[in-house]
DNA sequence: ATAATCACCTGCTCGC
DNA sequence: TGCGAGCAGGTGATTA
């Protein structure tokens, strides 16, 4: 699930149940996600008020007085509010327990994900320290894109998909991005023109915004467990489409591997 | 420094 | 019905 429009729709849903919200107790039932969950966590976070929910790439820092709670969903994780006597399923990892009843669950099968402690007055995390601009921000601009790509030959979906180059842009939306743009995944990045650039930097922002917006229909019952966002599944013009038709020229769609990960595109429209 | 590959883990689907 | 293979929305670490 959780692309940069599902991570923002997260905080999106729970940050009105958990700011300025006290955290009474932090239980920790399998602590072996990607890392192991901070062992002070609990004690440090405990008794104190989570004052701002905020996104930084995909990931969402929990801000207190006295540090910031990093979690990362991974492949397959999950944040719900919930009642707190709710009985933990098989992948429900660490409940946050807060004040009033309810707790900020954590569930996540595959376990990529990760929930670490950074006091307050140690610099920037060393995960957040080497990050790219945000998609959505100002920051993001083809001009850099352009300057930092020449002289190399990574393929452009890789290129959009390092965090460094830019955060947020995932398997879906890079695929999305690229058929938009009108350009071959294949291609080098460094082999691509200033022009080019600018189209792709609108079309990253168009995609990742229609998501959100989408995303945003699942807002509203995000306390339930229901919420599997289905939305952008009918907006998706290559990812998952394969072997079926271009639905701007009718030419079959190319599924390929780069970097162990499926890329869909039309021979036709992405040059 | 850069590019490609590996690793982490569970669950689901597909073909036999 | 069972079993192995392969794949899944991420990304830091390792290798070449």
């Amino acid at each position: 699930m959780p692309e940069l429009p599902e991570v923002e729709t997260t905080r999106r849903g729970i940050s009105p149940h958990i700011e300025n919200k006290l955290v009474k107790k932090i239980t920790v039932r399998q602590k072996n996600l990607r890392w192991e969950v901070s062992k002070n966590l609990s004690k440090e976070v405990s008794g104190n008020t989570i004052d701002k929910v905020l996104r930084r790439g995909k990931y969402l820092l929990l801000e207190s007085a006295k540090g910031t709670i990093l979690i990362h969903l991974g492949m397959s994780g999950s944040l719900r509010v919930i009642e707190a006597t709710k009985p933990a399923g098989k992948h429900d990892h660490v409940d946050f327990i807060l004040e009033n009843g309810t707790s900020l669950r954590y569930t996540d099968p595959r376990r990529f994900g990760c929930i670490l402690w950074h006091k307050k007055g140690s610099g920037i995390h060393p995960l957040l320290l080497h990050l790219g601009p945000e998609p959505l921000s100002a920051e993001f601009q083809h001009l850099n894109l352009y300057k930092n790509s020449r002289g190399r030959s990574v393929l452009i979906k890789s290129f959009i998909m390092d965090s460094k180059t830019v955060v947020g842009v995932g398997n879906i939306y890079a695929n999305e991005a690229l058929f938009l743009a009108g350009i071959n995944p294949k291609r080098a990045a460094g082999n691509i023109s200033c022009a080019r650039y600018k189209i792709l930097v609108s079309c990253i922002r168009e995609v990742l915004n229609q998501a959100i917006k989408a995303g945003g229909t699942t807002l509203r019952d995000f306390t339930n467990s229901s919420g599997e966002p289905g939305y952008f599944k009918q907006s998706l013009n290559v990812y998952g489409r394969g072997g079926l038709v271009c639905k701007i020229c009718d030419s079959t769609l190319k599924e390929i591997r780069i970097a162990q990960r499926s890329s869909v595109y039309c021979t036709k429209c992405q040059r």
